[in-house]
DNA sequence: CTGTTAGCGCGTTCAG
DNA sequence: CTGAACGCGCTAACAG
């Protein structure tokens, strides 16, 4: 049978009380029974069940995920899948609430996370805006006991707990290697759209983008990045342009959003052969189709479910200060190409 | 508050007993009354609390895993990931054995299902081997309310409640697919290594990889396949001989184990230029070094640490007939180049 | 067929 | 500083 806290309090020649004071560390026993106490948990392999301990004392865990309300279909993924989250939390007494502040907005990030002090959550998601009152106010909130940890897009390691999200800098050298490797033996010209240079993210896919398709590929020529702004109608107007320029353009990287736009400029190219070598990012109903049609060679993702997930693992390990399973809590960069498809 | 069962039994006007039984299936209920009970628990919207009642159950899952005792690196890994849950479901009132068996002996496999039944476990997940003692003993299993599920090599869907593991026809079209691409422009002959021809997933993997292949790159050509039985001895005689054969081979297609054998052969080689191209199965310290030295250009990987947790969630779920997570359990065909490993 | 009662393992009063 | 007793939400005897 496994130890019990009765089994310790017997062990250690104490009561109950004593026994759970030492579990959660709490004050009013003396230095020499609390030794006394610890010796014999040690000696009799307790771990201690933390349903029941929850259960007791009817723990509920509450969980807020802050969320830029733009309108692109990654950031619609990651909403879908916290509403799934919300719909199975009752099950595990969770309680989530979903917050959307608006995108890039670093006074209104800060603003929606002070408001959420009213009543403070043990845990909070969010996707990261790097700026001084941001960090400010996640650092207010994890004084507090509330365990922070950003999503998709991060901060520094000290300012958060974890980071539930990829390493964009190897995203982007991926998607260099896989540009390099697909045209190998070929020429030209690659353009690359971002979504905006202001954002860590994109710069760092730009920069492992740069570095390794020079490595690896120094014949191909990258050209002026071009900002979407994430807008698949920009976008749209982009790679039209770029098309029209270069008739015999070797490769198109999209690192942000937009997808729809480069798929509209794609389809309505003249199918010209060879077509270039197409690299984007994020598995959406559209990014997959077109990549089934063959209009996009790769994709690249990040799996908004797994990060949703992990985030609220992770925010309920920290709550019962438990340890996580790191394998478990890594995001993967995960390539796709048609045959792999989910 | 969380309506509770004391909410329900006031509702319906019955005791708590009553309302067990009804929540419970079990006999004992004029079909009035268990109408009435059902009503209230929709009325209320009552959620049971899973984890009060296992502990009020006293409730144990056991769970065996029987694993063939093969000696390669991704069955050591598979192993290694069932010690640490192991070590792990403490915390969990999970009991896990790991029961090994010889590999690909269908009778020994059956014979070790049948020694389960000594104290049945509430799940069983197993490596199978396709053979008519195996399905049978599965079956009996399932017949005593043991869930069954398939890991890494599954059976036809009836035979088992749930498979964790590849597509393996998917990931021989991604190698394939890989291939063609990273081969663009370049023809010439490409080696195909499996481990045996007997054993589905293998054969899955070919064929995909030769469809892929076929349709992608028709100026490549697939010498017939060598089978080094998984053993790192017979794959690097194997390979070396067919760098021999032919000094400019364009690629090279790993499909079994053995890994180490076909990295050690490709050392040996001299450096001529353009070396083949190298896809193989399985990230492990070898393969992830030979990634990183650029000796293999992709690897493969079913993700054994995922497989692990995903076969016991979903065991667990089937005890407690909770639903799953289906995003969740889906094991990944994970591609891995030198940039995005983990 | 239905209800009462005593726990499961732990946390938390409230007396001593 | 320590202990006894009760309750979390649910299940399982045992009575009726």
């Amino acid at each position: 049978m496994k130890p019990t806290v009765h089994d310790i309090a017997q062990a250690a020649g104490v009561s109950l009380a004593t026994v759970d004071r030492v579990l959660n560390r709490r004050p009013g026993v003396r230095e020499a029974t609390r030794k006394r106490v610890e010796d014999a948990i040690r000696r009799i392999g307790f771990v201690r069940d933390v349903a029941a301990a929850n259960l007791a004392k009817g723990r509920t865990y509450s969980i807020a995920f802050v969320i830029p309300s733009g309108d692109n279909s990654f950031m619609h993924a990651l909403k879908r899948e916290i509403e799934e989250a919300k719909r199975r939390s009752a099950h595990e007494r969770t309680e989530i609430r979903l917050v959307e502040v608006p995108p890039f907005d670093a006074r209104a990030l800060a603003a929606a996370l002070r408001d959420l002090s009213a009543e403070p959550p043990s845990g909070v998601a969010l996707v990261a805006v790097e700026a001084p009152e941001v960090v400010a106010e996640i650092a207010r909130l994890r004084e507090n006991g509330t365990a922070v940890v950003t999503l998709v897009s991060d901060l520094s390691a000290e300012a958060r707990d974890h980071f539930a999200g990829v390493d964009n800098l190897a995203a982007g050298r991926t998607a260099g290697s896989l540009m390099g490797r697909f045209l190998t033996g070929r020429n030209g010209k690659v353009a690359v759209i971002a979504g905006s240079m202001m954002v860590g993210d994109h710069r760092d896919r730009l920069q492992g983008f740069r570095e390794r398709l020079g490595e690896l590929h120094p014949g191909l020529d990258i050209l002026p990045v071009m900002e979407g702004h994430d807008s698949p109608e920009e976008v749209f107007r982009l790679v039209s342009q770029v098309l029209a320029e270069h008739p015999s353009l070797a490769g198109i990287y999209n690192l942000g959003a937009g997808n729809r736009g480069l798929i509209r400029a794609l389809s309505e190219r003249g199918a010209s052969d060879p077509r270039p070598v197409v690299i984007a990012h994020e598995l959406t109903p559209h990014s997959r189709q077109a990549l089934d049609a063959g209009l996009i060679d790769a994709i690249l993702n990040q799996d908004a479910g797994h990060e949703v997930r992990s985030a609220i693992r992770v925010l309920r390990a920290r709550a019962d200060d438990l340890p996580v399973i790191d394998a478990q809590e890594r995001i993967r960069i995960d390539i796709f190409l048609k045959d792999n498809l989910p």
